[in-house]
DNA sequence: GTGCATGCAAACAGTTTGCACAAGT
DNA sequence: ACTTGTGCAAACTGTTTGCATGCAC
């Protein structure tokens, strides 16, 4: 009789199969972008995996990276999360699924359990026929630190500005 | 005693009146970007605004529309939704406060109403301390044609990529 | 060996900005 | 007059792409 054994495998060693499954070569590149997205908390942008894997191997490009993320992406093993116009990515691991609230004026970012959106997103198919995707979904606002740095002088809404990518002061908290 | 009078104003008329208000110069460039946004029904980009303009004025440059929405924005004159990558924008009356769902291949959109997302916000609030900005606030999904036409060859999620930026083949439809 | 993947550089779109001049108050 | 807003052009960021070479299969 067959035994199923249960082996924790890691987020890019599955992508790694889910990539030969499909038929894509398995580059040294790949696999170094595969570990920095693991490695990397959170969601992450090009520019950091492309930080991270420099360091292993400095000629990696990042049109590399762009390349890949994208491919990545198309094959569901990554989700883009778009936060202040700069898409992030990170593992589209089913079963830590959630969603994003962002920090408008810090850009940290919240995980949000998928609960808070399961009957919204029933709710929003049935009336409209609309297919909402709501893996690539995210709230913006203002995070509790900011609204009380930012009350006084709120002008304007846009406040997470191209280029500003600041780092958050608390960047990655679990709700209950 | 006097007499308040209901007068329906034009929200280009509000946004004008907000302008001399807050101290600042109302130049025929802002009057006529302020047409514009009124003219063309939806949200518009700041290429369609500067089209419109252009037919008045040809000289108007992309700049000032620029930075014409963005102070409207900053005076909480226009709401800013971004789709697709691109920033649209839409007088923020708020007797007419709706959501937006965006399809990610047709890239048309419809409105939500408010109410949808009412019991969200309350509960993200009390949950998470943050405070959601749903007016900037978009769910990407797949509308009902596009569900037909992509079910098939759905090889990948970013649809709508730069530059493509298709005409939606029903852009606006109202909810019940 | 064949064809996909990479590195490099150049292009691209959307957006922002520095500066001299124009124009609203 | 004083200051803000404009037009123009140039810069900038994130991203995509064309092409010759390199490497996984």
């Amino acid at each position: 009789m067959l035994q199923v054994v249960a082996i924790s495998m890691t987020n890019h060693q599955i992508a790694i199969d889910s990539l030969k499954e499909t038929g894509h070569r398995l580059t040294p590149q790949r696999v170094l972008i595969l570990e920095a997205i693991e490695g990397i908390s959170g969601h992450v942008t090009v520019e950091q995996i492309h930080q991270w894997v420099t360091k292993q191997n400095p000629t990696i490009d990042q049109a590399t990276v762009y390349r890949t993320v994208r491919l990545l992406s198309g094959l569901h093993l990554l989700n883009e999360v778009v936060l202040g116009g700069v898409s992030h990515y990170e593992y589209a691991d089913p079963v830590s699924r959630h969603h994003h609230m962002a920090c408008e004026h810090c850009g940290c970012a919240i995980h949000i359990p998928t609960h808070y959106l399961d009957k919204l997103q029933l709710q929003l198919k049935n009336d409209t026929g609309f297919e909402p995707h709501m893996e690539h979904f995210t709230i913006s606002g203002l995070c509790p630190d900011c609204q009380l740095n930012t009350n006084h002088s709120h002008s304007g809404h846009r406040h997470v500005h191209r280029g500003e990518s600041r780092s958050p002061s608390h960047p990655e908290v679990q709700l209950p």
